[in-house]
RNA sequence: GGGCAGGUUCCAGAGCGGCCAAAUGGGGCGGACUGUAAAUCCGCUGUCUUUCGACUUCACAGGUUCGAAUCCUGUCCUGCCCA
């Protein structure tokens, strides 16, 4: 099967320019797509440009993973409300650096292969052009009518905050990039999320006019929930690809509770699963949802790709220790049993010594930084949202004490039930 | 540079001298229900305090007033129109 039509059974193709499908099945093409360093990791929602990649590689075709330490420097206003914040340049560097070590984990590198991938940075060729060379040789190329007629830009362009002239250079740049790979890596197409097109697109005419070939794209639509909410987050905020922010048991419960509905685009666009065993899995969860064979399988290919078999595997272990068995089994773990199986949940530190003073609740999940403050612990308390060791806190002036230890050494605080946190007592 | 309209709590958006920590909606968090789902219903949503209450907040800095998010002055920022 083609690319394309891979691509096009996972719901994973939007808009594609016209001949795309024929390049790709004229010979090996290769094709970027760019990564934003606005943060030191990775998340889930880059996860899809990377399946992309990882897509395009298994067809035999060559991927660019294209860091934007240029892009980066002036920030993408598609469809953004506001401007957005520059980063300085010493994080901007050091995003860059993580993010590149991430993207090394997930493609083939191997250079004796002919479809190897490679990583680009687009500030290499940025730096040395100066402002006026780029307005001249580039500039002219393309029109300010063009650039406001986008899409992106429109909620900008209409809104009642403005767009500086740095963002809406944007486009120009990152359309720079497409041209400067097409001409330096024969690189031909471009691929992106569905909120890239404009910008895209501005790409392949630059190839065509400065370049005078032809450009080829096509995007992958955004992943939202079922709800219409952005995809990605959690409680506790981004889920990131890196072990260190999201741990493995904490990015395997993200897929588990994925929505029914949601849960049968995931697996299509997050694992390589053929369709036929997609297909089954689906028809399997329809039959009884309850067993949730479908998150299950999602989140056990997702965590493998990304983590690894160990990690995934440990993530079940923490799972089913939190969720499937008593508290009373975990008192029975030594310390180090217990700390084994709870790797992935958050943990906090108190010094041993508050013991002595008998604090109550409120005061240590707000010390040991569970909480924000007093307040959010004392009213999440006192609308029962809080357990400690499995049992729900039914007064807020409960005092934690030696009795309140789970095997000697920890306590843990559940708030709802599905965000486990470990206070250990240094 | 000129004219006009604005800057309110996470967001949108009321308030226009006391009854305002500030309506309403969204989001977030929690509860019930359930399948660690969805939908629905309920509660919470500035900080501190068990409560009473205290304190800090309505762009910023001053001022008027017993009392200001609300009035005045200046500053900064934004949008629209004109140049």
């Amino acid at each position: 099967m083609n690319l394309i039509s891979e691509l096009r059974w996972r719901g994973m193709i939007q808009d594609i320019k016209p001949g795309t499908e024929e390049q790709l099945e004229k010979e090996m093409t290769t094709a970027y797509v760019g990564f934003d360093p606005t943060a030191d990791s990775l998340h889930v929602g880059n996860l899809v440009p990377i399946m992309l990649l990882k897509h395009l590689q298994r067809a035999g075709h060559k991927p660019l993973a294209l860091v934007g330490g240029a892009t980066g420097m002036v920030g993408d206003p598609s469809f953004k409300a506001e401007e957005r914040k520059m980063l300085d340049l010493d994080t901007l560097q050091h995003n860059l650096s993580c993010i590149k070590a991430q993207l090394e984990k997930y493609l083939d590198f191997d250079t004796s292969k002919s479809n190897y991938a490679e990583m680009v940075n687009n500030y290499d060729w940025f730096k040395n052009i100066s402002f006026l060379d780029f307005i001249r040789d580039v500039g002219k190329h393309i029109t300010v009518n063009y650039m406001m007629a986008k899409d992106s830009v429109k909620k900008r362009l209409e809104g009642d905050s403005g767009m500086s002239f740095t963002e809406f250079s944007y486009q120009m740049i990152q359309g720079y990039d497409f041209y400067h790979l097409y001409k330096t890596k024969n690189c031909k197409m471009q691929m992106g999320g569905s909120d890239q097109w404009g910008n895209i697109v501005t790409g392949t005419e630059l190839v065509r006019r400065m370049g005078g070939g032809e450009g080829y794209a096509f995007t992958c639509p955004l992943i939202k929930k079922k709800d219409g909410t952005k995809f990605g987050k959690s409680e506790s905020g981004n889920i990131w690809l890196d072990a260190s922010k999201t741990s493995p048991y904490e990015f395997y419960q993200f897929w588990l509770r994925s929505d029914d509905d949601d849960a049968e685009n995931y697996i299509r666009i997050f694992t390589f699963l053929e369709e036929a065993t997609i297909n089954n899995l689906i028809a399997g969860h329809r039959q009884d949802p309850g067993k949730r064979l479908l998150q299950k399988q999602l989140a056990q290919e997702v965590t493998t790709f990304i983590h690894g078999e160990e990690e995934y595997q440990n993530a079940v272990k923490t799972t089913e220790k939190l969720f499937n068995t008593s508290i009373d089994t975990l008192r029975e773990l030594s310390e180090e049993d217990l700390l084994k199986v709870l790797t992935g949940v958050v943990q906090f530190e108190m010094p041993a010594t508050v013991l002595q003073e008998g604090k109550d609740v409120v005061t240590f999940l707000a010390e040991a930084g569970v909480f924000p403050s007093k307040g959010e612990a004392r009213k999440t308390i006192q609308g029962g949202g809080v357990s400690m060791n499995g049992a729900k806190l039914t007064a807020i002036d409960v005092k934690i004490d030696e009795s309140s230890l789970l095997n000697g050494k920890s306590i843990l605080f559940q708030k709802g039930k599905k965000n486990y946190y470990l206070v250990k007592m240094i």
